[in-house]
DNA sequence: GTCCACTCAGTAAAGCACAT
DNA sequence: ATGTGCTTTACTGAGTGGAC
């Protein structure tokens, strides 16, 4: 209890409310916008990732009351520490934080949030598993549970593992978010990088029914001409 | 020799402004 | 509506140098 007051007061004092009203902005917490309602301390990630360093040792019942915060920095911190912890962990204890981590998605709801812990913990525990969950992640309501699964075949994408980013931008083809479209073309532009024939399988497949976003991160890397030609398909 | 801190270049995210 | 490129922030790896 003290520690988690002490952690959440040492926050609070970090604190900058220049920082706070950029963050505020950049992170879409105003009415009708992806992060509606969420509150900012204005504290930087770099800073964040020093006080992970000092409270690395936090249980799960501490990392918890730390996702139930409304500061969006608290929050952050619990992920970081978390995956930080996941990175450290015997298969036993990771099995736990992966259950842990599924168990809290409400409470990861953001990107910033997702990208910096779901490929750690998710594609982490996945990379040699079943991957089933990931298509009933795919499948939710939730932009951040689906943002979720896109973002933890960046693991199995490191491991040569192609075949579910694949898929998973197939079944995504047709999601409303913005934020969906642009996490699916970074994954297959990744993809891309180590199979550059496959991304352009998928591209001649879908290139008709893909929204604008994800074709054109998808294509960033490929050259000139041929993104020209992607386009003007 | 090893370790830590630091700098630098390259790359990435999202948002956004501007041109077409 | 679409494409391009800029801004801000952050991470990574390579290289450097000092402390021990």
């Amino acid at each position: 209890m003290d520690t988690i007051k002490e952690i959440i007061q040492t926050l609070h004092n970090a604190g900058d409310a220049e920082i706070a009203k950029h963050s505020s902005r950049f992170f879409k917490s105003g009415p009708g916008e992806y992060g509606e309602g969420d509150k900012f301390l204005g504290i930087r990630v770099p800073v964040i990732r020093q006080f992970a360093k000092q409270f690395k040792c936090s249980d799960l019942e501490t990392l918890s009351a730390l996702l139930d915060s409304d500061w969006h920095e608290v929050r952050l911190l619990a992920l970081v520490i978390l995956s930080e912890q996941f990175k450290k962990a015997s298969p036993p204890v990771r099995d736990d934080i992966f259950a842990f981590y599924l168990a809290h998605t409400d409470r990861i709801n953001n990107w910033d949030l997702v990208d910096c812990s779901a490929h750690i913990i998710v594609g982490g525990h996945l990379v040699e598993a079943d991957k089933t969950i990931l298509y009933t992640l795919a499948d939710s309501i939730s932009l951040w549970e689906r943002r979720i699964a896109m973002m933890a075949t960046f693991t199995f994408i490191r491991a040569n593992q192609l075949e579910d980013t694949i898929k998973l931008a197939e079944l995504l083809l047709k999601d409303k978010e913005d934020l969906i479209h642009k996490m699916c073309g970074w994954m297959l532009r990744e993809m891309g990088k180590r199979d550059v024939q496959r991304l352009k399988a998928f591209l001649d497949k879908h290139i008709q029914t893909m929204p604008r976003t994800m074709l054109r991160y998808a294509i960033e890397k490929l050259p000139k001409e041929e993104r020209q030609d992607y386009l003007t398909r």
